[in-house]
DNA sequence: CTCTCCTGTCATTCC
DNA sequence: AAGGAATGACAGGAG
């Protein structure tokens, strides 16, 4: 039920937007299934903010330790392993692992302000990719830890100063019945917070003290700065080639050796091809994976998956322009071939041959440049014809025509494919039917999903600018707050660790409470010239801004003792014990003057709960109302003999309390969830936009190899000679080839129904 | 004056 | 059953 619940609410709202992200069908389908954890972290809420806990347990059993399971810090620690999850696991299978990151704990809380949320509020995107990805280890999401830990001074500084003419709206909420709340109480609490206001001078403990800024936590730049040559093919080299020759590159399924002869305008074609050779035994490396076989070894996988989405990192924020060292495929990276083009080769009879392609590819992949991108639109429509043609009309001429148009340039953005296309007799059989068909499924993808470079640009802006999603984080209470939770976080963990009375796990123990317990119950004296000051001054706004949204919990403070060192007050404005100086005894030798203002201060940060807990003269501060556990709670109302008004109002100041605090909670969830949500869309925009990118340089390489294959045909068919010493006619016979490499010279007709046939399957195949 | 945002509060549900 | 967390809804203040 709470899991269905969750996924209705959250879940299913971001499952939808990711749904919208991924599409219909995608060849994302791939990676996705290798980002499954990160995913369902996604869907089913990416923190345990979205899954209900016993807080109650955990909070008493962690010990002091404990991040508490609703922490904006342990979201911090969910979402930096799911986004650093989420990058590995673009490229390979994802391992997940239970390493604990240490800047969790003790990263610099003051780092997070200027660090992270800035950059990930404004610009998204402004960081550079590596950094961005694997930004959360570093501080992507710091602010929010530290908001996280420090909830201490909600009642401290997140109140606005009442006037008292809320108490009539509040006195009749309180709970306790109206008659208890008589004229006489309204007026006696009416008089009393007049009288609080002209006494508030007596308040001294605002010290305003300057709190340092904690050294900010830099941005370590996870950019390895690693360059991977890309290797390049050198097949280029334009030797004359033996019938033989080419009748064993054919059987060796690898057209693109350096031996292979290549006509002189082939350059026309690759116009992107790098003129520099690679040492032949890189080229044999290269190749010789692709002869083998299809198996890739994992571990060979992971390392080339690692090596992708290094490279993809750095590519990414470079856009296109460094796309081409992207796919400079390592030594032997049949892999490449489960990458994407596994799934989609269903090349029957000519694996090897098809293997051999996919190594060209991966050679040809440094052949990617931006202009390629309006590639696959171009030559969608016009490489659909080939499919059905290859089949039908395979007796149509075959021989200079189609070298003419294999070799002239309009071929490569595939006008001449729409001319050729028809015309093709199909020689490479199945094989050019099935990369087609590939290649087509690809292009119709990039269609109907708008995988138009173009289009995922405007994507993108329009996610930018999305106003529902897009949050100025550096305007967000988040970031505020989080400087606060620091600082408050001094006082009270300070004092926490003072007052050993509420030593217990969840106690939130503030400086309120040591100071409280010590010294009991003010004077009505010091009330009523706290009453007096607080009539005295007039509401400020400034400091209700500068003190609100502090989303500190003082159970979660008291818990982390590495925020006992961080001696920071950002609480410029807010009295760091204002509760506590209302109720401490007025100090003796109190200064009029200076001190009123800070009065005034401490006057307007107290809420109107505690302003009636003042009037009602009830004994103990409020936050100890509000933050102390059950049993401590109810064990301080024991202590005391408390009227029936006085104990409505302390169950109301602490349900109240307790309540402000969730709702701070909640709001700061909600805000953390939009927010990793934009995070989500970004990286799905990322993975979008590369896979966009791999995709056409696929097709490209693809395309290219196909020329390849056909200009080889062409060479080798063209040096046939029958017993007579004439050509063969290429309407009658046609080269095919076989399962064990060997290339064949077969009829026309026999040609066609194989063709036919191995169209046949993979249209079944996909339906 | 209106709109928007922030915050506190209440009611309700759930654990 | 009580305590409390979570959250939608509402109201009021402030800019």
């Amino acid at each position: 039920m709470l899991s269905l619940k969750k996924y209705l609410t959250e879940g299913l709202l971001q499952f939808t937007i990711l749904l919208s992200l991924i599409g219909v069908r995608v060849d994302v389908d791939t990676y996705l299934t290798s980002q499954l954890p990160p995913l369902r972290e996604i869907i089913l809420g990416p923190s345990s903010a979205y899954t209900q806990t016993q807080f109650h347990n955990l909070r008493n059993t962690l010990d002091g330790y404990g991040i508490h399971p609703k922490s904006i810090d342990l979201d911090n620690y969910f979402t930096a392993r799911r986004l650093l999850s989420q990058v590995r696991a673009l490229d390979r299978f994802q391992v997940p692992t239970t390493e604990v990151n240490a800047w969790l704990v003790h990263r610099d809380p003051e780092g997070s302000v200027s660090g992270s949320q800035p950059s990930s509020g404004l610009t998204l995107e402004s960081s550079s990719g590596l950094q961005d990805v694997t930004g959360p280890d570093n501080g992507v999401r710091e602010s929010e830890t530290e908001q996280g830990f420090s909830e201490d001074l909600e009642d401290l500084g997140a109140v606005a100063p009442p006037v008292s003419g809320d108490l009539t709206k509040e006195d009749i909420d309180l709970g306790a019945g109206r008659e208890i709340f008589d004229y006489s109480h309204r007026q006696k609490e009416q008089d009393v917070d007049k009288d609080l206001r002209d006494g508030a001078e007596q308040d001294d403990t605002w010290s305003g003290e300057g709190a340092e800024a904690l050294a900010r936590n830099l941005l370590v730049d996870g950019e390895t700065g690693e360059s991977f040559p890309a290797q390049v093919p050198g097949g280029e080299d334009q030797t004359a080639l033996s019938l033989e020759e080419c009748l064993r590159l054919l059987e060796a399924t690898c057209p693109f050796g350096e031996n292979a002869e290549f006509p002189a305008d082939i350059s026309s074609i690759t116009e992107a091809v790098p003129s520099e050779s690679e040492p032949p035994g890189l080229q044999n490396h290269l190749l010789s994976p692709l002869l083998t076989g299809t198996e890739s070894p994992f571990d060979l996988e992971q390392q080339w998956q690692d090596l992708m989405s290094i490279m993809e990192m750095q590519a990414m924020e470079v856009n296109t322009s460094t796309s081409e060292i992207l796919y400079s495929a390592p030594p032997g990276d049949p892999l490449s071939t489960n990458y994407s083009l596994a799934p989609n080769t269903p090349i029957n009879q000519n694996v090897s041959l098809h293997q051999a392609s996919l190594g060209g590819c991966s050679q040809d992949f440094s052949l990617f440049s931006p202009e390629v991108e309006s590639l696959p639109v171009a030559s969608s429509s016009t490489l659909l014809p080939l499919v059905p043609s290859n089949s039908t009309s395979l007796n149509s001429t075959f021989g200079s025509t189609n070298l003419a148009g294999l070799f002239f340039p309009p071929q490569l953005n595939g006008s001449a494919n729409d001319t050729a296309g028809p015309e093709l007799p199909d020689p490479l059989g199945g094989l050019l039917d099935e990369a087609m068909l590939d290649e087509i499924s690809l292009m119709d993808l990039a269609i109907e999903e708008g995988f138009n470079p173009v289009q995922a640009s405007q994507l993108e802006e329009e996610f930018d600018s999305d106003s529902g999603l897009s949050l100025d984080s550096s305007h967000s209470p988040s970031s505020l707050s989080s400087s606060e939770g620091s600082s408050s976080s001094s006082s009270s963990s300070s004092s926490s660790s003072s007052s050993s009375s509420s030593s217990s796990a969840s106690s939130s123990a503030s400086s309120s409470f040591s100071e409280e317990g010590a010294v009991g119950y003010s004077s009505d004296s010091e009330t009523l010239d706290l009453e007096e000051a607080e009539g005295a001054v007039g509401y400020q706004p400034e400091y209700s801004k500068f003190c609100r949204m502090s989303y500190q919990d003082p159970s979660q403070l008291s818990c982390l003792p590495y925020l006992e060192h961080v001696g920071h007050n950002h609480t410029y404005n807010m009295a760091p014990s204002a509760l506590d100086s209302a109720d401490l005894p007025p100090p003796s030798a109190l200064k009029k003057g200076s001190k009123e203002k800070q009065a005034d201060f401490l006057d307007k940060q107290m809420s109107r709960d505690e302003h009636r807990a003042r009037a009602m003269k009830i004994p103990f501060t409020n936050d100890k109302i509000i933050n102390l556990p059950v049993e401590e709670f109810n064990e301080l109302l024991s202590k005391y003999q408390l009227s029936e008004a006085q104990l409505s109002l302390i169950r109301d100041i602490r349900r109240r309390g307790k309540n402000k605090m969730a709702a701070q909670n909640c709001r700061k969830r909600k805000l953390d969830t939009i927010l990793n949500l934009e995070r989500d869309v970004e990286d799905l925009q990322r993975d979008k936009a590369r896979l966009l990118r791999e995709k056409v340089e696929f097709l490209r390489s693809l395309r290219q190899m196909k020329q390849k294959v056909q200009s080889l045909y062409q060479e080798v068919f063209g040096r046939l000679r029958d017993e007579n010493g004439r050509p063969y006619s290429p309407s009658q016979y046609a080269l095919q080839y076989a399962g064990d490499g060997s290339v064949l010279l077969i009829p026309r007709t026999l040609a066609d129904q194989q063709a036919r046939r191995q169209e046949r399957k993979p249209k079944d195949r996909r339906k």
